[in-house]
DNA sequence: CCTTATTTGTAATGTTCCTTCTAATAGTCG
DNA sequence: CGACTATTAGAAGGAACATTACAAATAAGG
C-alpha cells in the first residue's frame, strides 16, 4: 500500500539523544535536529509528534541506557562493592567516550528547568529516584551477602552515591585532569565503600 | 545638568540575579527581566548593556555573595572542620531560604551551555576553581592547625568536598524531604571530616 | 523658569523559533 | 505496470526573541 519511511527510528532517535544531552532543550533548536537526523519537518513531526515529545523521548532513552550501563557494571563484577567502585572509575576514566558530555542528562534536565515547569522536570525526578532505587537495591543486595554490616542503611548508602556521582559527572564535565578525576573517584570510593 | 536616574543599579541587579539564577539563561526573555527589574528596554541596555553582560554581571555577583557566605560561615565557627560541616548542613537546611533554588548558578550555568560556548561557560569555571581554592585553603589552614592529619591532602579534600556540596545542592534543588537531606548531610560530613 | 542633557516608554526592526502546509516523490499492492 | 498512499523537501506561517529608534517626560543648572 503505502510508501515506507527510508529512516531508521532508532538511530534519529539516538543522534536527537545525542544532541539534546549535549546542548540542553532551549539551545537545541529543530534546525540543528534536521541536520544531526538527517530529516525534514515533515518527517520528524509525523514520527515524534514535536519537540517536547521528542525531547521525551530522548530523556527515557538515556534513562534506560543509563541503567542498563550500572547493572552491565556490576554484572561483569565479582562482588557488588567491586562493581559499584568500577562503576565510579569509569565514570572518572570514560575519556574519548561516545558520550556527548559526561554530565548526566537528567540533571542537566533538572537544571535547566524550575521546579513548576512540570513537563520535564516531574519525568526527570522520576527517572532520578529510579536510579537512587538501583543503588539502594545494589547495598541490599551487598548486605544480603554480607559485604557490609547490618548496621549499615542502604537507603542512605544509595542517596550518598548518587549525589557522589552526581558530582564527579558534574566535576567530570568540567574538564578536570584526567588523572585528578582518577583520584577524585578513588577518594569517594574509599569513602563510600566501607572495606576495601 | 541632566536628569538623574531613578533606578537603585544594585537593587536591579539582584533582582536580575534572582531571575536568571532560578530560570537560567536561555529560558530568561528581556521582558521577563524588564519586569522583574520593572525597568524598560533603554534603560536596561543603557545600564547593562545587553543580556550577555547582564548575565556575565550576575553570574559575578553570585559567585561573590557564595564566597562571601562560606567565608562567613567558617568565622563564626570555633574551627575550621566544624565551620565546613556547619556550611553542609546550612545547605540542607536552608529552607524557606530567600534563595530562588538551591542548585549552584555557577553549576547551573556550567551544565546549560556547551564547553564549546566559551561565553559563560568559561568565566563559571573560573568561578568554581576558585571556590574549590577556597575548600583547600581551608583544609590548608586545618592541617596548620592541627585539625587534620598531615598525612591528607589538602587539594584532594577540597575538591572532593567541592564534589560533594555540587552534588548536596543538587539533590536539595530535587525537592528531596528535609528530613532526609539532613541525613544525607550528615553522612557527607562523617566522611570527608576525620573525626569530629 | 527656561534650557539642556538624560532617562523613559513605546513602537518598530530584523532575526530566529516551532510548527504547518503543499506539491512532488517513491514505495507497495493489485 | 499503474493506481493508491504515505513520506518527503522546501516554503511559508505566526509568534517570540533581543535589540534599536525615537518622541515624550523629567530633573538639574544657570
Amino acid at each position: 500500500m503505502p510508501r515506507t519511511p527510508k529512516f531508521h527510528r532508532e538511530t534519529a532517535l539516538n543522534n536527537a539523544l545525542k544532541l539534546f544531552w549535549r546542548k540542553g532543550y532551549h539551545a537545541t533548536s529543530m534546525k540543528d535536529i534536521e541536520e544531526e537526523m538527517d530529516m525534514r519537518p515533515g518527517s520528524i513531526y509525523a514520527a515524534f509528534g514535536n519537540k517536547e515529545a521528542l525531547f521525551k523521548e530522548t530523556l527515557e532513552k538515556f534513562a534506560v541506557l543509563a541503567t542498563e550501563e550500572f547493572e552491565q557494571t556490576l554484572a561483569q563484577s565479582s562482588s557488588i562493592l567491586q562493581g559499584i567502585s568500577l562503576y565510579l572509575r569509569n565514570i572518572a576514566v570514560m575519556t574519548s567516550n561516545e558520550s556527548p558530555t559526561k554530565a548526566c542528562m537528567l540533571v542537566k534536565t533538572l537544571l535547566e528547568f524550575t521546579p513548576e515547569d512540570k513537563t520535564f522536570s516531574e519525568p526527570a525526578k522520576a527517572y532520578l529516584d529510579e536510579f537512587e532505587r538501583g543503588f539502594t537495591d545494589a547495598f541490599k543486595l551487598a548486605q544480603q551477602r554480607g559485604e557490609i554490616g547490618r548496621a549499615q542503611s542502604p537507603e542512605r548508602l544509595g542517596r550518598l552515591l548518587q549525589t557522589n556521582v552526581i558530582g564527579l559527572r558534574t566535576m567530570a564535565g568540567r574538564g578536570l585532569p584526567q588523572q585528578q578525576l582518577e583520584s577524585l573517584a578513588d577518594d569517594i570510593i574509599a569513602r563510600i565503600i566501607p572495606a576495601s
